[in-house]
DNA sequence: GAAGCGTGGCT
DNA sequence: TAGCCAAGCTT
């Protein structure tokens, strides 16, 4: 029987995406390796993020901090700002605490094992393996999404995720070689996200489609089934935009946990079915005609948006005033630059 | 095990 | 368009 890997293998020679952070097949062949430092923060970004979303952060990330010991150094503010609009802040976060302890109690060099790896803060299963696997050629099991997928069609498994996630990451394992097992773990995920797709997979141009049960039983479509979630309700704030008369933007640093945690936004009330007035200064208030609409994981949000422009002595309940020099909207989660959008437009338009 | 946690693209 | 989906982790 052949050996399902070495197909694999053959195939990735071949049809390895490219990514700016990637070592290739040729490239490794040819003895180059991996920067371990700027694989784990491509694995961070990518948890639950599309390649195209990462691209450009990644890059700006590394031309910022070019090393693990300059990103420990960074400002978290900074590292904040750079991170806005990626999604998942809780990983930005937790970025900073694992590059100030992989330099704190690692040396600045990061664990080369999965037992290592896995005790960083941000790092589970998934990146352990990944950065073993890609940064140090270990032979360990990466089982994300397209892993998963790939898997419950070669098997034909119809156990609903996520109660079938061991069962799969178990036939994951049988399959990792010993051999190349770093371009395998891109490999398997490629194939996933190129061939084996969620919606209409290319079974006929795939390397592994004469294995696959799924396709033998022309179920492959329909796997990997997934238990229903239930849907998102829609929640209702207000969002208090004061600007001074010197230019200055009334913004708050929100909580570091929960939601959109430690990052800059404008004061808002709770977010509820019924929010109750809760402005941060006493002010002229006027409402705009727009209000914001953003989708959250698991609820829809809209923000009705009170505006005012304030005396520069002004003094507020809580939050403080960003020069209009240093504020950009570009340092805002989505949600509050949405905000920040409709208020400009508005303001462009009087 | 389940829930909380973003965003943008695609169908 | 409303939902699904993407290289998940933490609590």
């Amino acid at each position: 029987m052949r050996d399902l890997s070495a197909d694999l293998l053959e195939w990735y020679d071949r049809h390895a995406r490219v990514m700016p952070w990637r070592v290739g097949p040729q490239d490794r062949k040819a003895g180059i390796k991996p920067d371990p430092y700027a694989v784990w923060l491509s694995e961070v970004m990518l948890q639950q993020t599309t390649v195209a979303a990462v691209r450009d952060y990644h890059r700006n990330f590394l031309s910022i901090w070019p090393t693990v010991q300059d990103l420990a150094a960074a400002d978290d503010a900074a590292v904040m700002a750079a991170w806005a609009g990626l999604g998942y802040y809780a990983r930005a976060r937790n970025l900073l605490k694992c590059a100030r302890t992989v330099v704190s109690d690692w040396g600045g060099a990061f664990p080369d094992t999965y037992e290592g790896l896995l005790t960083l803060p941000g790092v589970g299963p998934y990146t352990a393996a990944a950065v073993a696997a890609i940064a140090f050629d270990r032979a360990e099991t990466v089982v994300d999404g397209n892993v998963e997928r790939v898997m419950a069609r070669m098997h034909d498994i119809h156990t609903p995720l996520p109660a079938s996630k061991p069962q799969l990451t178990q036939l994951a394992s049988d399959l990792t070689p010993n051999t190349r097992p770093g371009d395998y773990a891109q490999a398997v995920m490629d194939l996933g996200a190129t061939i084996c797709t969620p919606r209409s997979p290319a079974c006929g141009i795939c390397p592994w489609r004469e294995p696959c049960k799924a396709r033998a039983a022309g179920t492959a479509a329909m796997l990997p089934k997934k238990t229903p979630k239930k849907k998102t309700p829609t929640r209702f704030g207000i969002a208090y935009v004061a600007q001074r008369e010197d230019g200055a933007w009334l913004l708050e640093t929100r909580p570091e946990t929960g939601l959109l945690g430690g990052m800059l936004g404008w004061p808002t009330t709770e977010w509820t079915d019924a929010p109750q007035a809760d402005p941060p200064l006493i002010a002229d208030w006027k409402t705009l005609s727009e209000e914001a609409r953003h989708t959250f994981t698991h609820f829809h949000l809209r923000l009705s948006i009170q505006y005012a422009r304030v005396a520069t002595d002004a003094v507020p309940m809580r939050g403080d005033f960003v020069p209009a020099s240093t504020f950009s909207p570009a340092s805002l989660p989505t949600a509050m630059r949405k905000v920040f959008d409709l208020v400009d437009a508005t303001l462009r338009d009087n």
